[in-house]
DNA sequence: GATGGTTTTAAACACGTGTTTTATTTTTGC
DNA sequence: GCAAAAATAAAACACGTGTTTAAAACCATC
């Protein structure tokens, strides 16, 4: 069928395996099937299972990131849209543009349940991108805000978009089919989070909402817990 | 060591080893060395693997809805201060007291990758939870809101909560451990997502910022997407 | 205390796993 | 064209899996 060579075979097949059954249940024999290649081709290249798996999260993350890239904006952009650019550029990763490819299905096991391969990829991908986040935020926040609370308003931003995938089965069956294929585009779903983030953040009143929640705690100290 | 009936020795063996290693990766022998049981024992009481693990689902569920309830309020109580309990008790059952308990980690295991059990999963526990808290924020949406914007906005909230579960091991490794300890109690982190979704809801502009956003991708047509 | 059904036990079964070995084929370098 | 090296192939290995079997132990009831 193909003539790449065999090593690379292996680890075409290996992604998809992987990403669907994890490293735990994917089996040597199944890669080497779907790569048309002898059971020990795998560990004579990559000496055993797991340095195989190793080599294939580096692949993932490597390519998806590459695949899917934030659209190029002209200096004078405001800050609203490269925030939905950002958001919207999320989304499409781990959404996909049609069916769910396999390289986000084998990331995000690798966030659930991090093997050896989690360390290096939040270093290499994770961090860079969540910075970048929390610096555009920053456009909306006054600067006595304390880098926590920013920290904090990124991670809102990003498990907005994560639960989308993490949790697409289930709001699948939360969600009418008709409302879904309706609603739930990649632009809407990014139109969405970047609305309600910027809503949040521009508003004036947080700070006083911040206060007044704060107060009413307060007011039920003893009944219950207050932060 | 217990004198439990065998079943149960079982059942409560088997909790804890599936939530750590899935269905696939934990082992009858595993289960039945925990539960001071012979290897048949499973067969026995069980049929086989897969029943003891839908047994082990619904226990685990009914367990940990019952195990953290909401405070019960006066009636009088602000619908701020029941967003926030919502908020609250919803951290605390993901994310637990002390170390995250086990049921938590199986049902996250569900909803990533559902089995069987995930469907009755969401109807009898998540689908009425989920709409309780649509409920709840119909205190601050204007009637003309649609109902599929308030679903959203819904999923939003839960998914920043889910969001410390899920990447729970990935956000350690992008917040140094003083802020951690610091700042990410349950108690905060519930205050941080209600006043950041209050904010969004009570601010007047949110409909302003929504047709703000809208104009500037449609400025941008032609240029890149919008939706 | 014997009896009959239930529970527990140890052993074995059949199969699938990752890995290794050994032989054969293909490619390479001269 | 040929020997050395690299790549492939088939088989076997050692082990762990879920499940079954058949015998032993238990235990209430008569």
């Amino acid at each position: 069928m193909s003539n790449e060579p065999s090593r690379e075979r292996i680890l075409s097949a290996a992604g998809p395996v992987f990403a669907e059954k994890g490293f735990e249940s994917a089996t040597i024999r199944e890669i080497c099937a779907a790569a048309e290649v002898n059971v020990a081709a795998v560990n004579y290249y990559f000496g055993d299972k797991q340095q195989l798996y190793l080599e294939t999260v580096r692949l993932a993350s490597e390519a998806r990131i590459e695949q899917i890239a934030p659209p190029e904006r002209s200096a004078a952009t405001p800050a609203e849209i490269h925030l939905y650019d950002h958001v919207r550029t999320l989304l499409e990763r781990m959404l996909g543009s049609e069916q769910v490819p396999w390289q986000v299905k084998l990331l995000m096991r690798e966030v659930l349940q991090p093997t050896e391969a989690c360390q290096e990829l939040v270093e290499e991908h994770f961090r860079p991108r969540f910075e970048y986040l929390q610096g555009l935020l920053d456009n909306w926040l006054p600067p006595e805000v304390p880098t926590y609370r920013r920290r904090q308003i990124a991670l809102s931003v990003v498990g907005q978009c994560v639960h989308y995938r993490m949790a697409g089965e289930v709001i699948a069956l939360l969600t009418p089919e008709e409302d879904r294929r309706q609603y739930h585009s990649l632009d809407q779903l990014a139109f969405h989070i970047t609305t309600l983030t910027l809503a949040s953040l521009q508003s004036q009143p947080i700070w006083e909402i911040d206060s007044l929640l704060r107060d009413m705690l307060k007011d039920l100290a003893g009944t219950t817990n207050s932060p």
